[in-house]
DNA sequence: GCCAACGTTGGC
DNA sequence: GCCAACGTTGGC
């Protein structure tokens, strides 16, 4: 079992989109990055939960808990011609990226803004806080996992 | 293989 | 809107 960090730009698809989806299920589609792409195909595993990321907005912040139900599997929004995930390079027969289906848990009873992470000394290593920590898609080790439970317990509002 | 140009991410 | 920090592309 694995934890993982996963973002998305709210403006595209925010948690309450994935809340409001059919048995609250979407595929995480679009991802465009090799590093990512490994993750998502190589390592994470049904049954794992992710933090979903609230990214280029603000704040940013991690906003609730969700679920994978589905390992990685060829994303198919890359080789749909209109689409604005398209990648001519990616065909059904040599996929070349991947995605995984989530599931939505819950809300986290408070947003914990990028700030926060950043402000508290048990989190500075985390990828999401390092220097170019781009990824969209990146594991999150047990203890940080549930340091950042703690916090949002600790405090409210 | 090198590296300059270019495109993207994403915080601020 | 700005721009730092990437990643990718393509000429050589």
């Amino acid at each position: 079992m694995q934890y993982w960090l996963l973002k998305s730009e709210p403006e595209m698809f925010g948690i309450d989109d994935l809340q409001r989806r059919p048995q609250q299920i979407e595929h995480w589609d679009g991802v465009r990055n090799y590093q990512a792409r490994n993750f998502l195909r190589d390592q994470m595993q049904v049954g794992d939960l992710a933090f979903f990321y609230h990214s280029n907005c603000s704040p940013p912040a991690i906003v609730g808990v969700i679920r994978i139900v589905r390992a990685g599997y060829p994303d198919h929004t890359a080789w749909q011609l209109n689409h604005e995930h398209f990648d001519g390079k990616s065909t059904p027969e040599k996929p070349r990226w991947f995605m995984v289906d989530v599931q939505y848990v819950r809300h986290l009873q408070r947003p914990i803004a990028l700030a926060e992470l950043k402000s508290d000394p048990r989190l500075h290593d985390m990828p999401l806080l390092q220097k170019g920590g781009r990824l969209s898609v990146m594991p999150v080790r047990e203890e940080h996992w549930n340091h950042i439970l703690q916090m949002e317990r600790e405090k409210n509002g």
